[in-house]
RNA sequence: GCGCUCAUAGCUCAGCUGGAUAGAGUGUUUGGCUACGAACCAAAAGGUCGCAGGUUCGAGUCCUGCUGGGCGCACCA
C-alpha cells in the first residue's frame, strides 16, 4: 500500500484535468501535457506536496508561471480528495494542504500487512542476480569484502522488498595464476612445516593463514605427500586448500548474515568448455583474432593489430588497446573467464545482472559492458556497482593491508570487536561512493555512538512499553482494527506521516539501487517516535486513546524491524 | 600522459530523477528523569556546498576548465 503515492497520483491526475479543462476554455495554450514533477516540500509551510506545473510550462504558454498557477488553481477540482487547500507560492508552485484524515489509515494498514509492510512491486517478478564479495580464496575475508557484503546483502533484501526475483551468488576464483600461487606458496609452508629448507616464492601469500593451511594438512593427511613431485604437490594442497578456505569464507559469510544462493566456480566454466565457447565464439563472429597462437579481443576502436607490446607500467589508452583472451601459452586470461562467466549469467535467464566491484576494478567495467554487447545482451542491463575502498586507521594511521604480506584485520575479527550489527550498519550506511576510513580504536571502544543503536533503542523501547501494557493487565486489542482517529497531536501526526512513508523509501532506493538510504530514513523515523514518546503517556490514560497509541507504537517496532531487517540488522526486544 | 571517482558544519557523513531559508550524527554550550527504557527529549552555536565560468524561471545537484585526494592503465586477477 502506497499512501503518498496514491496521494500524489490523485494530484497529478486532478491537475492535468485542470489543464486541460484551462485549455479548452482557451485561458491557457500548449500542445501537450508538461512533464512536472510532485514533491514533498521540504518546509512545512509549502504544504504536505508541490507542483512545479506552472513553471515548466512557463516558456511554452508564454504566460508567467505565477499566473499560469492561478489560471490551474481556478480549474482545479478538490472534492473528493485529501486536499484541503491549495495555493500558488513562491516562483509559481502550487502547494498543496492535505487534511490528516489520510493519516488514520496508516497504522491499521501496517498492522494488517505486518512483515510485509513497505513492500511494493516494482519489479514485477523480474529475474536479478547480484553477485558480491567474490573474495579470492587464497586468504582470509578484510574489509573490502565486509563493505561488499553489506551492500551487496542489503542490495538483494532491498530488491527483493521492491518485487523482483532475487539470487544472490558469489563468484570463486579457483582457477588462474593465483591459484597456481596458492598452490606453490602452500608447497613451501608445507616443506617448511617438515624441516625441509624451502625458499618461500617471491609473490607467494605469505598470510599466517597458510601455513595452518599447511600444518591442517599434515595433521589430517600426514607427510606422505613429501614423497610425490612438486606440480603434484601444489595441485593436491591448492585443492585442499581451496576447500578449507571456502568453508571458512561461507562460515564468516553466515555469521555477517550473508547467504549466497549460489556459490558459482571459475573452474567449472573452464572444465565445463564455456570459456573456450565464449572465445570461439568471438573469433567466429570476427570480433576477436588469433596471433602468434594467442587471441585478442579488438579494440572498440576497431585497431586489428598490437605491433607494439605494452611494457609494464607504460601509458596506454585502453580503448586503442586489443585485450588477450587467450595466452600465447594457451592458457585463458582472466578476462577470457570473465566473459563467460558473464554470458553465462544472461544465458541463465537473469533480466538484470548487478555485481558489486572494488574500485580498484573500475577499469575493467566498461569492456565487459563491452563483452556483454558482443553476446548481443543489452549492456544496461549489466550494472557494476563500483565501491571505493576501506582505509583501515588504527591510532590515526593507516593500516596497510595486503594479502601478499599477510597483514590485515579480517572480518571475523571485526564481528568479534564491533559486533554484528554494527558491522553492518556501519558499513551499509555509506554511500559506496565516497572511500571510508575505518577507524579501528573507536570501532574497538564499543562506544554507544554508532547510530544503529538509536534506531535499535526505538525498537526495544516499544517492545518495552508492550510488555509494560500486558504486565499492567490491559488487554491488547486488534491493532489492525483500531481506530486511530483519536490521535491528533502534531507528535503523534509527524510519527504517521513517517511511517507511511516506508514504502516510497523502498521503492526509490532500490530504483537507485542505493541500500544506505533507508539509513537516514530509519533514523528519523525512530527520532519520530522517541519525540512522540516523550509528548505523549502511552500505556496509561483512557481507552480508545490508549489503545490508537499502543497500536500507533506497534506498527512503529514493524515499521523499523522491516527496514533493519533489508538492511540485514537485528530488531531486538531488549538491549 | 589518458581514464574513472571523490571534495558539503571542527570531525564523520546525508541531500531522491535541478526546486523555495543546504540537513543529521558527533563534538561544544544550555535546559529536562519521585510517570511507560535518559542508549532519550528540547534548544543554541557552527556553511562562500574546493575554485572560476556556463546552461535556465531556479544549480550542492547538469556542462566546461582549474586545484587537491583516492584508484586504474599487464599475455596479474
Amino acid at each position: 500500500m502506497r499512501f503518498i503515492e496514491t496521494i500524489r497520483e490523485n494530484i497529478r491526475s486532478r491537475l492535468v484535468q485542470a489543464l486541460t479543462l484551462a485549455k479548452d476554455k482557451g485561458e491557457l495554450s500548449f500542445s501537450e501535457v508538461p512533464n512536472f514533477n510532485i514533491e514533498i516540500p521540504r518546509e512545512k509551510e509549502h504544504g504536505d506536496f508541490a507542483a512545479n506545473t506552472a513553471m515548466v510550462m512557463a516558456k511554452e504558454a508564454r504566460m508567467a508561471p505565477r499566473k499560469i498557477a492561478e489560471i490551474i488553481l481556478s480549474n482545479l477540482d478538490t472534492t473528493g480528495s485529501y486536499i484541503a487547500a491549495a495555493e500558488v507560492a513562491g516562483a509559481g508552485f502550487i502547494n498543496f494542504f492535505l487534511n490528516t484524515d489520510w493519516l488514520y489509515q496508516v497504522p491499521g494498514a501496517i498492522h494488517k500487512m505486518g512483515a510485509g509492510y513497505g513492500h511494493v512491486d516494482l519489479g514485477q517478478g523480474e529475474k536479478v542476480q547480484v553477485e558480491f564479495v567474490s573474495a579470492n580464496p587464497t586468504g582470509l575475508l578484510h574489509m573490502g569484502n565486509a563493505r561488499g557484503g553489506a551492500i551487496g546483502d542489503s542490495l538483494a533484501n532491498l530488491l527483493k522488498a521492491a518485487g523482483y526475483q532475487v539470487e544472490k551468488e558469489f563468484y570463486i576464483n579457483d582457477a588462474g595464476n593465483q591459484i597456481i600461487l596458492l598452490g606453490k606458496s602452500l608447497d613451501a609452508r608445507f616443506c617448511q612445516l617438515l624441516g625441509i629448507d624451502t625458499v618461500f616464492p617471491e609473490d607467494g601469500y605469505h598470510g599466517n593463514d597458510i601455513t595452518a593451511t599447511a600444518k591442517h594438512y599434515i595433521d589430517e593427511y600426514g607427510d606422505a605427500l613429501i614423497n610425490k613431485p612438486a606440480p603434484e604437490r601444489e595441485a593436491e594442497l591448492c585443492d585442499y586448500a581451496l576447500k578449507e578456505k571456502l568453508a571458512s569464507i561461507k562460515e564468516v559469510m553466515g555469521l555477517y548474515g550473508v547467504n549466497f544462493d549460489v556459490w558459482y566456480s571459475e573452474r567449472t566454466l573452464h572444465d565445463s568448455g564455456k570459456v573456450r565457447a565464449a572465445v570461439d565464439y568471438l573469433l567466429e563472429k570476427g570480433y576477436a583474432y588469433e596471433k602468434d597462437g594467442a587471441v585478442l579481443l579488438k579494440a572498440e576502436r576497431g585497431s586489428d593489430s598490437n605491433e607494439k607490446k605494452p611494457e609494464k607500467g607504460e601509458h596506454v589508452n585502453l580503448e586503442d588497446k586489443d585485450d588477450v583472451l587467450v595466452r600465447a601459452n594457451g592458457i585463458p586470461t582472466y578476462f577470457a573467464a570473465d566473459i563467460a562467466y558473464h554470458r553465462d549469467k544472461f544465458q541463465r535467464g537473469f533480466d538484470r545482472v548487478i555485481n558489486i566491484w572494488g574500485a580498484d576494478h573500475h577499469g575493467h567495467v566498461a569492456r565487459m559492458k563491452r563483452a556483454v554487447s558482443l553476446f548481443g545482451y543489452d549492456p544496461d542491463k549489466l550494472t557494476v556497482i563500483l565501491m571505493q575502498l576501506v582505509r583501515l586507521m588504527r591510532d590515526g594511521e593507516v593500516v596497510k593491508m595486503s594479502k601478499r604480506t599477510g597483514e590485515y584485520v579480517t572480518l571475523e575479527e571485526l564481528i568479534d570487536d564491533v559486533g554484528y550489527d554494527a558491522a553492518r550498519y556501519f558499513f551499509v550506511m555509506r554511500n559506496p561512493d565516497s572511500a571510508m576510513d575505518f577507524d579501528l580504536n573507536l570501532a574497538k571502544s564499543k562506544t554507544s555512538d554508532n547510530p544503529v543503536f538509536y534506531v535499535q533503542y526505538a525498537h526495544a523501547r516499544i517492545c518495552s512499553i508492550l510488555r509494560q501494557a500486558q504486565a499492567k493487565g490491559f488487554v491488547l486489542p486488534d491493532f489492525a482494527k483500531v481506530d486511530y482517529s483519536v490521535l491528533v497531536k502534531a507528535e503523534e501526526l509527524a510519527l504517521i506521516h513517517k511511517l507511511a512513508e516506508l514504502p516510497e523509501e523502498i521503492a526509490s532506493a532500490a530504483e537507485s539501487l542505493e541500500p544506505h538510504r533507508l539509513c537516514p530514513y530509519l533514523h528519523d523515523l525512530a527520532s519520530a517516535f522517541h519525540s512522540f514518546y516523550r509528548q505523549c503517556r502511552v500505556v496509561d490514560g483512557e481507552e480508545p486513546l490508549r489503545n490508537a497509541r499502543l497500536g500507533l507504537a506497534k506498527a512503529t517496532a514493524i515499521a523499523i524491524a522491516n527496514g533493519l531487517g533489508i538492511l540485514g540488522v537485528n530488531a531486538p526486544e531488549e538491549m
